[in-house]
DNA sequence: CCCTGATTCGC
DNA sequence: GCGAATCAGG
């Protein structure tokens, strides 16, 4: 995985935000914590003014003030607040994708946990979790619908689920 | 131990 | 330039 202006950008921007560096290698996908930190520096980008943990701005539970919103919007795919997991870290509150008002968290791990837009199968593309959520046998079934990288069906977070072993998977979760 | 960023140095 | 290994911490 190679520097380009884009991951470059990204990273400027998550490290601006305050950000861990393993929390941005996260994000960017196919980098280490320690390769996002030289990199880091060898943009010359301003370090941590305290080292240790990641500053109060980027883990407290922020509101953020509701964002206006046109007042006729509706939403294209009917969308909630993702579950928090256990041990998650926010690192946004609420968000806005495509209009819509969304929740994003950080899990222990630093796995990022993507949006979860409750997709139905017929929704889902090769970009989307296919973690199933619900019950089939009721009209909430439905998948994750989060992002997920070009190599895998499942999104960062349900990825390392997909291969525990069941019991793991119900603590997990 | 979990995590953090900083530094070094072989590649 | 890159990033794993390592260091020094919280």
């Amino acid at each position: 995985m190679n520097w380009t202006d884009e991951r470059v950008e990204k990273l400027k921007k998550l490290w601006s935000e305050g950000l861990s560096a393993s929390q941005i290698a996260a994000q960017l996908g196919g980098v280490s914590r320690n390769a996002v930190i030289g990199k880091v520096h060898r943009l010359n980008l301003p370090g941590r003014a305290k080292a240790g943990s990641a500053p109060a701005s980027a883990r407290t539970p922020k509101r953020t003030p509701t964002a206006p919103r046109a007042p006729s919007f509706t939403p294209r795919v009917a969308t909630r607040t993702v579950a928090r997991p256990a041990g998650a870290t926010m690192i946004h509150e609420e968000m806005e994708v495509e209009g819509v008002e969304e929740t994003r968290y950080v899990a222990k791990s630093n796995v990022v946990v993507p949006i979860s837009r409750r997709l139905g199968l017929t929704e889902l593309t090769e970009r989307t979790c296919k973690w199933p959520v619900g019950d089939p046998l009721k009209d909430d079934f439905h998948f994750c619908g989060g992002e997920s990288p070009d190599s895998s069906p499942y999104c960062t977070y349900h990825q390392r689920l997909a291969y525990q072993p069941v019991a793991e998977r119900r603590k997990a979760r």
